[in-house]
RNA sequence: GCCCCUGUAGCUCAGUGGAUAGAGCAUUUGUUUCCUAAACAAAGGGCCACAAGUUCGAUUCUUGUCAGGGGCACCA
């Protein structure tokens, strides 16, 4: 790749210098200024003491590479780099010719990706979408960087909210029920569940043991009911872990470990763990007074499942609720001695406005919109674009009755209709491959489309980027600007003409944009569309 | 009270320790050729909340002020 062999030229004019060994990549920037340019030369300037333009006219001077048409240090001490055609030429090639371009091939190690994990007591919502969008996407990231990701899907099967579940489904069952349950769940699917639990058994009438049964049918139908939703934006899962498992296999392992490191002290006969050793505000309960476990030292015993199975990088998106939650969960993890990063990534709260109205929503109270209404109501690639396109740590804010009527302005559709031009194009031009296109001249001819092959240098490290700091919008915005440039392009040329070898030359570059394209939007999974339907709107 | 997040164009939001701060919508104007105007081009619109500090340089980092949002548990 032409960025590789920039960086190896720097690499080897720094240490032809004698400066100072610095990461070059961290130094990287994509300007209108050159095809490379890089501020590494006050990094250089920082750490020699010396005058920044002073080092970059050195490095520009020396920097050597057929591929470079020139190297040049600017104003306060830029270097840009701009590529020869043939460069150029011969980058689109590999582009077009090979499968996974730009994908690192080198092992970077194993990532646990954690996402969705809702409680199976009622239907995805909102938040889950954004957040199983976001972890979709990321996992796809995270393999084109060279990671080896397993995207988990943690289910709280067991504990009191599964109790409460059964307890409010069967209410709508036992004819000598008493009150509807303290915290029970009140969304009409409590009753179509009641329904089906009905036709299945004999009458039940109010007692444990049929509240357990309750529970048990709730949660395998609403679990399925879930996969559902999730398969409707393509979300699927490598790995699901159940509390229940964890309860059973993890529990003691981790109290015994906790204990034996003296981090568990009691107080006032509830049981506490030392979290505040490791940065938490206060120290945290385990066992109430009363001698129930609180749901956190599950949530610990599964950290230390995660751990424990080797992998590199541990990676969390947690609903906004979760928010006053990380430090302990950190704490805890410190605790547990492993060696894995951890991150924990904030998928923030999705609030709904009809008519400029704000939706007011209650999950417990049984009133919300779930994944599955909004889907029917706005196409899933819509919403993965939109959501997307915001950083997750950000809350989303949307009109439904807008994000309708303005489908006519819609990137998504805006992208889509970049690469649909493209295959036709292709088609146009009976171009079925790479190895329909010659690359052997030495031109590209003009500035515009230059600059649309220099923008698909910059996909990979737009991508690795993400990889190490989770700010997904970066690839729905190099998309946006992609298809800006592939847009514009287009409609100032005309691409298909007799000219043979001018149609060569622009084709060369538009057959790259398109596989770029394609490979972006897989990541973000929407549907790539060989041509558009037109709407009517 | 404590903690976190946010304040960038009329609106919804990107962006960055550096080279002229961007996009979409909205407004005004012009452009229809392979997939079609779901597109393109141009114009207007900004004390990057405010103040101080850090340095060669701050919209970006730090602190304070003001404003908005969210979270605090022996709930899950």
């Amino acid at each position: 790749m032409l960025i590789e062999k920039s960086f190896t030229a720097l690499k080897e004019s720094m240490e032809s210098l004698k400066m100072p060994p610095l990461n070059q990549e961290d130094s990287l920037s994509f300007t209108e200024h050159g095809h490379f340019s890089s501020n590494i030369s006050f990094a250089a300037a920082k750490v020699m003491k010396k005058n920044p333009m002073e080092i970059a006219l050195k490095i520009a001077e020396s920097m050597k590479g057929e591929f470079m048409l020139s190297s040049s240090a600017v104003k306060p001490g830029f270097i840009n780099v701009t590529f020869t055609d043939r460069a150029l030429i011969d980058e689109m090639k590999e582009i077009a010719s090979e499968i996974n371009w730009g994908k690192k091939d080198i092992n970077k190690g194993k990532v646990n990706l954690e996402f969705v994990s809702a409680n199976p007591t009622g239907p995805l919502v909102l938040v889950n979408m954004r957040a199983g969008v976001a972890g979709n996407c990321l996992a796809k990231i995270m393999q084109y960087s060279g990671y080896d990701a397993v995207k988990e899907n943690y289910v709280n099967d067991s504990g009191k909210q599964v109790h409460n579940l059964g307890a409010s489904i069967l209410f709508h069952i036992a004819k000598d029920k008493g009150e509807f349950p303290e915290n029970g769940y009140k969304g009409s699917y409590i009753k179509d569940i009641a329904f089906e639990v009905q036709k299945n058994h004999p009458p039940l009438n109010w007692s444990e043991e049929n509240i357990n049964l309750c529970a048990d049918e709730g949660k395998r139908i609403i679990l399925e009911s879930q996969k559902k939703s999730l398969e409707k934006f393509h979300i699927v899962f490598d790995s699901w872990v159940y509390e229940s498992f964890i309860r059973n296999e993890y529990i003691k392992k981790t109290e015994e470990y906790l204990r034996e490191k003296k981090y568990i002290y009691v107080n006032e006969n509830a049981v506490f763990l030392r979290t505040t050793d490791f940065g938490d505000d206060k120290d945290r309960v385990i066992y109430k007074s009363d001698g129930e476990m609180t749901y956190f030292l599950p949530d610990i015993a599964y950290h230390f499942y995660k751990a424990e199975r080797g992998f590199d990088r541990i990676i969390d998106i947690l609903g906004p609720d979760h928010h006053g939650y990380t430090s302990r969960i950190k704490a805890s993890l410190q605790m547990l001695d492993k060696k894995s990063r951890f991150d924990i990534i904030i998928a923030q709260i999705v609030t709904l406005y009809r008519n400029n109205e704000k939706y007011e929503m209650s999950k417990r109270a049984g009133d919300f919109i779930s994944m599955d209404e909004l889907a029917e109501e706005i196409d899933p690639d819509v919403l993965k674009f939109l959501v997307l396109s915001r950083k997750l740590s950000q809350p989303f804010n949307f009109d439904i009755e807008k994000a309708k009527e303005t489908t006519m302005d819609n990137p998504v559709y805006y992208v889509q209709y970049a690469y649909a031009r493209l295959s036709s194009l292709m088609s146009n031009a009976c171009i079925n491959s790479f190895s329909d296109i010659s690359y052997d001249y030495d031109s590209l001819g003009d500035d515009s489309l230059r600059s649309i092959a220099a923008k698909l240098l910059e996909f990979p490290y737009t991508v690795y980027s993400i990889a190490e700091t989770y700010e997904i919008q970066k690839l729905p915005t190099y998309i946006v600007s992609l298809s800006s440039l592939i847009h514009s392009y287009y409609h100032d040329n005309r691409i298909i003409t007799d000219d043979k070898k001018e149609t060569n030359i622009k084709i060369s570059v538009l057959f790259a944009a398109r596989r770029i394209l394609r490979t972006a939007f897989e990541m973000i999974g929407i549907t790539v569309k060989e041509r558009m339907e037109k709407n009517e709107v």
